[in-house]
DNA sequence: AAGATTGTTGCTTA
DNA sequence: TTAAGCAACAATCT
């Protein structure tokens, strides 16, 4: 699931990668899916246009476009993919040592799951710059979307995301405000997007571990010895795992096709009845804040 | 074969 | 007015 270190990675990759280019056709592969939310219009806003920027807010990515005054907006959500693919000349491909790549094909080396080859079945749309490269967005639930807007609406939606965890508005102040006259659980306020942005479930799990904080928390039950823990480890994990370029469980995959190198961080997460790290406890799993939440009983208070 | 998977929205209830 | 919780969404896997 592309949380906010996934994101990252793939906005970071493609900025080097497609910006100031010219796309000249638009390949639109699920047209009953509405959701992809670009037609007719979006087709022409878009033709013979030039990504000049891209932004993250939150889980949301944000490409500035040059001409129109429009933003393109995509989001991941589940199992979105972005998938770059450079020029196929075989000969360039062999010189700077793209070994898994097929002549005339877009085969990646050794990507696993279904961002293994693009297009495939899952493939929704299809970028074609002017210099022959692609970008592929794949999306094997269509839950993702992409979308045109105009510069008040764009204002309009990033005001609905709260601070970027890594941003100093994100400090020990701002959560204790929030959590004042609140009675839900921690893992609920994490995963609230209105008031963090970024945090998915993987990551909420992995903070809450490594705060040794138990992910049912009442908040208001938090001291602030506690809260301040929670802001640094917040911090501290989602660096951690942009640096590692994400995680992969089961679909992420980078612009090239790659895993993320956080997996094997993983402390709590998809470690269901496996022995604690930190004690000798056992990883348990239950439903909280309505999502599948993992923790260790013993370590986490 | 029903239930779980998850990011977000929208609805209902308190 | 706002917070909290849950269903719904899609498609696949167990």
């Amino acid at each position: 699931m592309p949380e906010l270190p996934e994101v990252e990675t793939i906005k970071n990759d493609l900025k080097r990668k497609i910006l100031n280019k010219k796309i000249v056709r638009i390949v639109l592969k699920d047209k009953k899916q509405a959701r992809a939310g670009i037609t007719g219009a979006g087709f022409s806003v878009l033709k013979n246009n030039y990504i000049t920027n891209i932004n993250r807010a939150g889980k949301l990515l944000i490409f500035k476009l040059r001409n129109k005054n429009k933003y393109l907006l995509i989001h991941l959500k589940m199992t979105g993919q972005l998938i770059y693919i450079p020029h196929p000349n075989p000969l360039l491909r062999k010189e700077r040592g793209y070994k898994g790549m097929i002549a005339g094909g877009h085969k990646l080396s050794d990507s696993t799951g279904v961002g293994g080859e693009s297009p495939n079945k899952y493939t929704r749309l299809i970028f074609n710059f002017s210099d022959k490269s692609k970008l592929f967005f794949n999306d094997l639930r269509k839950f993702g979307y992409v979308k045109l807007v105009g510069l008040k609406e764009l204002d309009k939606i990033i005001e609905g995301y709260g601070p970027e965890p890594m941003d100093k508005s994100f400090n020990f102040i701002y959560l204790k405000s929030v959590l004042k006259n609140r009675r839900t659980s921690i893992k609920a306020i994490l995963l609230n997007q209105k008031l963090i942005s970024g945090i998915g479930n993987i990551y909420a799990d992995e903070i809450l571990f490594r705060a040794r904080v138990k992910p049912d928390r009442r908040v208001n039950s938090l001291s602030d010895k506690e809260i301040t823990n929670i802001v640094k480890v917040v911090k501290l994990i989602l660096e951690k795992a942009i640096k590692y370029r994400g995680t992969t469980f089961s679909d992420y995959v980078d612009s090239r096709g790659k895993r993320g190198n956080f997996s094997q961080f993983l402390q709590v997460y998809g470690r269901t009845g496996e022995k604690c790290f930190g004690c000798q406890g056992v990883v348990k799993k239950e439903k909280i804040a309505g999502r599948g939440t993992h923790y260790c009983e013993r370590c986490q208070k």
